[in-house]
DNA sequence: GCTTATATATGGCATCGCCATATATGGGGA
DNA sequence: TCCCCATATATGGCGATGCCATATATAAGC
């Protein structure tokens, strides 16, 4: 459980940049987070959800059912212009928090 | 408010670096913490005072009262032994989960 | 005398991730 | 055949944690 409070916050970020190249499903993404990291992040899906609904309440993403013959049916989102900016802004900001983190606690990410 | 949120969860492990060295009361860590993140980071005194507590509770942190003439008392905390261990995972800890959130949103820290 | 900086304290609130649970479908193995 | 597992989305309630507002108290500076 060490990290998992770290991880509040940083969720909409990872979302909206495994959206910026390609649309995807709300699994799909909890999926790739845990696999992507290595299993070090891991979204449980009873935040996942909520939290795609907050995103595209904000305009930042948009989502559409797909159904598929022999397939339950998914919901992909794609990055809208404006999650763009945001995405953007959210990549700076995480930056500059995490150097300011790395420089009072000693720890550097090389 | 940009990044207010990553907040959560970072806040016991800078108030256990700055203790590394030196015992330090409340409000000089609040200060310390926005000059040595050159303004990027704030803690608001009214959630650093319950987390002192709270460090205190968990035997992470040590606290005791200096009274001096001519200034208001002051209450100066210590790493503990079990703060000592704390911080060292606290900060491994952090460099994987950095590292991790980097990798897949696409920042380097260099 | 008034404001500002120093210094600690606390009640109530908002945000956000988790647990537990629910629904629905297809495939693989005993 | 039957059950479990992986896939896929949904939601009520809870706990943790930071913030706002407010309070108290003292010394320094103008």
């Amino acid at each position: 459980m060490t990290g998992r409070a770290w991880q509040k916050g940083s969720a909409e970020l990872l979302i909206l940049s495994l959206l910026e190249h390609e649309p995807r499903h709300g699994y799909d993404l909890s999926k790739l987070i845990e696999a992507r990291s290595g299993g070090v992040l891991r979204f449980h899906v009873a935040s996942l959800y909520p939290l795609l609904y907050r995103l595209e309440r904000r305009r930042w993403i948009g989502g559409r059912w797909v159904e598929k013959a022999g397939q339950r049916r998914r919901r992909y989102y794609r990055l809208t212009a404006d999650g763009r900016r945001v995405l953007e802004t959210k990549r700076r900001d995480w930056r500059t928090f995490a150097q300011a983190i790395g420089g009072i606690v000693g720890v550097e990410y090389a």
